[in-house]
DNA sequence: CGTGGACACT
C-alpha cells in the first residue's frame, strides 16, 4: 500500500522489519519501485527474492513494459519458469506502449498457439495492436471469438472493438458495436466521436456530442479533443471555435494545452494563420512543441515562409532530436526553392545525428501485415511489385496524373525527383495490394506519417483507372479513394 | 495483502 501510494521508503522499511522477504510484500514492493521508475531498486529486490512465484514475473515484466525497456520485459518474460495470461498480457502490451505494434500482434499469434485462455485483458491490447496497424482481418478474428466465447462486451473491451474497427477504416462495423453496447462509458462515446472525426464526418461527430449528452453522459476533456479535432479536419472554425469557448463556459473544464493544440490546428490548417499565432501568444501555459509543431505544419501548407523560420527555429531548440521538424521546415524551403536553406538543416541534421523518421506503410493481407519503407527492396516479391508499380504510373500518367515535385527535399533535377517520389511506401504498398487482390476489393493501407501531395494525387487516380476503393490511413486521418475523389476533399 | 485492458493535439 505505501508503494502504491509513492511512499517507497517507507514502504522498504516495512518490508525490511517483516525480517524475512515474503513473496507478496516483495511483489508489492518491486511494483512499487517499478511504478516510480526507480527499476534498479526493482531488479536488486527480484535477485535477492528467496522464492519467487509466477506474479513476481509478471510484475517484472509489466515494470519493464510501462517504463518503455520492452527489451528487458522480453528477457524477462523469455526466462521465465512458467507463463500464464498475465504474462502473456504483459508483454504484449509492452510492445504497444512501445508503438511495437505488429510485433505484439506476432506474439498474440504465439500466444494461441499455447493452451492459455485470452481474457478480455490480452484481448483489448491485441485489438489495440490490430486498429493501430490496421490489421481488420485479425481484428474480425477477435472480434468472432469475442462472440463465439460469449465473453462479456464491458465498457472497455466494447470500446476497443469500437475503435479498432474505426481505425481499420470500417466506421460501419464499429457503429454497429457502439450501439449494442449494454454498458458504454465516457470513452465508449469520445472513442466513436474519435473516430467519426479521423473520416472527416465533422456533421456526425458534432451529432453524436450532442446525442451524447441526451443520453446523460457527460462529456470530459478529451471528448472536446475528438469533437475540435472533428472540426479541424473539416474546416469548420466557426464551429470548433463556438465549441472551444463552450469548454470553459458551459461545460466548466479548464481547456487543457491539447485543445490549444486543436484550436491552432483548426485555425491554421484553414489558413487564419494570424489567428493562430494569437492563440499561442495568449494561451495560459508555456506553448509545447505540439502546439508550435501545428503552426508549423499550417505555415508548410500555406507556403508562409517567414512564420515557419521563426517557428522552425523555436522547434529546432526545444527538440533537436526530433527530425519530423527538420521535414517539414525543409520542406518549406523546398517549396520555395531555398535550397541553401535546406542544405544548411541538412548539416544541422547530420551534426546533431538526428535520424530520419523513414516513411512505413502497412497492409493487411490475409492476416498477415506487410509492412513497406521507401524504396523497400526487402519484400520476397519486389520484383513484381515493383512491375507493377511502374504500370500504375503509366496508367495514370495516361489519365493526366502530373508528379507533383514541389515537396522533394533536394535540389535534384525533375527526372530524379519524380523517381524519388515514386517509391514512397504507400505506393508501394498500394501496387502489392493490387498485385496479390481480387479486382474491386478494397485495399487498406496505414501509414506511419502524413501523405504527401502526390501520393495523394496518384492515388486518386488509380482508385479511378483500377475502379478500386482505396482507403489510407495516414498519421492524423482517414483517407477515403474512390473513383477519383478522396472523402477529404483534399482538404489535409 | 501481488500482476494485465479504452478514448487524446504535430
Amino acid at each position: 500500500m505505501y508503494a502504491y501510494l509513492g511512499r517507497v521508503n517507507e514502504a522498504r522499511i516495512m518490508l525490511d522489519s517483516i525480517g524475512k522477504l515474503d513473496v507478496i510484500c516483495c511483489n508489492a514492493m518491486i511494483d512499487g519501485y517499478m511504478k516510480f521508475g526507480d527499476v534498479g531498486s526493482a531488479r536488486k529486490l527480484f535477485d535477492n527474492m528467496p522464492d519467487k512465484n509466477i506474479s513476481s514475473w509478471n510484475t517484472m515484466v509489466s515494470g519493464f513494459s510501462n517504463n518503455e525497456m520492452i527489451e528487458e520485459a522480453k528477457k524477462y518474460f523469455d526466462q521465465m519458469p512458467k507463463r500464464d495470461d498475465v504474462s502473456w498480457s504483459a508483454i504484449i502490451d509492452g510492445y504497444n506502449k512501445g508503438g511495437h505494434f505488429k510485433e505484439a500482434l506476432e506474439v498474440f499469434h504465439q500466444m494461441q498457439g499455447e493452451e492459455i485462455k485470452l481474457n478480455k485483458f490480452v484481448l483489448s491490447s491485441a485489438l489495440n495492436s490490430c486498429a493501430n496497424v490496421g490489421a481488420l482481418d485479425q481484428g474480425k478474428w477477435i472480434h468472432a471469438y469475442i462472440k463465439r466465447n460469449r465473453i462479456v462486451l464491458d465498457e472497455v473491451l466494447g470500446t476497443s472493438l469500437v475503435d479498432m474497427y474505426a481505425k481499420c477504416g470500417r466506421l460501419d462495423l464499429s457503429w454497429d458495436v457502439f450501439e449494442r453496447m449494454k454498458h458504454k462509458e465516457v470513452f465508449s462515446w469520445n472513442a466513436m466521436i474519435g473516430g467519426l472525426a479521423m473520416h472527416g464526418r465533422a456533421e456526425d461527430a458534432i451529432e453524436l456530442f450532442l446525442d451524447m449528452q441526451r443520453h446523460e453522459y457527460k462529456p470530459n476533456d478529451i471528448t472536446f479533443v475528438a469533437l475540435l479535432n472533428a472540426c479541424a479536419h473539416a474546416g469548420l472554425v466557426d464551429k470548433g471555435l463556438k465549441y472551444f469557448l463552450l469548454i470553459k463556459e458551459t461545460y466548466n473544464i479548464e481547456p487543457t494545452m491539447e485543445h490549444y493544440g486543436c484550436v491552432v490546428n483548426l485555425l491554421g490548417k484553414a489558413g487564419y494563420i494570424n489567428e493562430a499565432e494569437d492563440v499561442i501568444n495568449s494561451m495560459p501555459m508555456k506553448p509545447n512543441s505540439v502546439v508550435w509543431g501545428a503552426l508549423l505544419g499550417a505555415c508548410r501548407i500555406h507556403g508562409n515562409i517567414e512564420l515557419g523560420e521563426k517557428v522552425g527555429e523555436i522547434l529546432l531548440e526545444l527538440e533537436p532530436e526530433n527530425s519530423i521538424r527538420y521535414t517539414l521546415l525543409s520542406n518549406i524551403y523546398a517549396k520555395a526553392a531555398k535550397w541553401d536553406r535546406v542544405e544548411k538543416l541538412r548539416k544541422l541534421m547530420k551534426e546533431r545525428g538526428v535520424k530520419t523518421m523513414t516513411d512505413r506503410s502497412m497492409i493487411d493481407l490475409k492476416g498477415t501485415v506487410h509492412e513497406f519503407k521507401v524504396g523497400d527492396s526487402s519484400h520476397p516479391q519486389t520484383e513484381e511489385i515493383y512491375r507493377t508499380l511502374e504500370m500504375i504510373i503509366q496508367k495514370i500518367k495516361l489519365k493526366g496524373h502530373e508528379a507533383d515535385t514541389s515537396e522533394v527535399l533536394f535540389d535534384i533535377s525533375e527526372e530524379e525527383k519524380e523517381t524519388s517520389l515514386k517509391y514512397h511506401s504507400e505506393k508501394i504498398a498500394i501496387a502489392f495490394g493490387i498485385l496479390n487482390t481480387e479486382p474491386g476489393t478494397t485495399i487498406r493501407v496505414v501509414k506511419n506519417l502524413r501523405v504527401c501531395e502526390d501520393c495523394h494525387s496518384a492515388t486518386k487516380f488509380i482508385s479511378q483507372v483500377y475502379k478500386r476503393d482505396i482507403i489510407v490511413r495516414d498519421r492524423v486521418r482517414y483517407h477515403h479513394f474512390r473513383n477519383g475523389k478522396c472523402s477529404c476533399k483534399d482538404f489535409w
